[in-house]
DNA sequence: ACACTAATTAGCACTTTTGCTAATTAATTG
DNA sequence: CAATTAATTAGCAAAAGTGCTAATTAGTGT
C-alpha cells in the first residue's frame, strides 16, 4: 500500500530503516540509538510494519525485525515510473560522479 | 532537502505530480481534477515547491507548475541506497518482465 | 505460580497537517 | 484606473501525528 509514503515521512523512521540495512535488529536494539523513549520506537517500527516496509519475528523473548527490501524497491520504482524513466544505473556502492 | 518524503506522503500531492507527469499544468487546470477547493490545490503545490519537487513559473496571468525530475530522482535513489542495490534496470518505458 | 526480561498497548497532552471560506495580490484589458 | 481573471495568503476549526508515562502482554527460567 501507497502509505508507504507516509511511513517514510519521519526522519527517525528513515533512520530506522537505514540501521536495518546492516541486519536484523530488536526494538531494544534500536532505541539505544535514539533519543526517545522505547514505547516511542515500538510506534515507530508499529508504522512501519503496517506500511510492509518492516517485518516482526519473534525469537524466544524478543522481537526482531528486519528490511522489507521487495516494498521499498516498489516505492523507489515507483517514483522513477512519476519521472518515466530509470536512473542513471549505479555501479556497486558511492562512485560519485565529478 | 529530505522533506520530499513529506511531501510525498499525501495522496493528493502525489497525484498532482502524476498529472504533472503529462507536462506542466496551472493550479486551476488541477483543480479541476480534485474535490477540494483551489486553495486547498494551492496549498499542496507550495509544499511541493517547498520541497523542490515542482517548479512554479509566471506565465502572463498564470502561474504553471512542472515537475522537478531530477529531485525525485534523487529520492528514489536514496530509497535505493536504503536497500544496497540498483533496481533491475528497466529498458525505454513498459516493457514489463514475464 | 512467581519473578524477570522484552516489548507492546492504553491514555493523554501537544504539535502539525489539512482544508475550508474570506480577503488579498498580480497581470491583463477596456 | 476600474473590471476581470488567476491565484495566493490569512485565519480558523477539525483531524492526524508524535512522544511521554503507566499499565499490560508474552516468553523463559526457578
Amino acid at each position: 500500500m501507497s502509505n508507504a509514503f507516509k511511513a517514510l515521512s519521519h526522519p527517525t523512521r528513515r533512520e530506522i530503516l537505514n540501521l536495518l540495512k546492516s541486519g536484523p535488529k530488536t526494538s531494544g536494539d534500536l532505541t539505544e540509538a535514539f533519543q526517545v523513549s522505547w514505547p516511542t520506537i515500538s510506534n515507530h517500527l508499529n508504522t512501519l510494519k503496517d506500511a510492509s516496509l518492516v517485518t516482526a519475528d519473534r525469537e524466544g523473548t524478543s522481537i526482531v525485525y528486519s528490511l522489507n527490501a521487495s516494498v521499498l524497491e516498489e516505492v523507489a520504482l515507483g517514483l522513477f515510473d512519476l519521472i518515466g524513466h530509470a536512473p542513471a544505473v549505479p555501479k556497486k556502492k558511492g562512485e560519485e560522479p565529478s
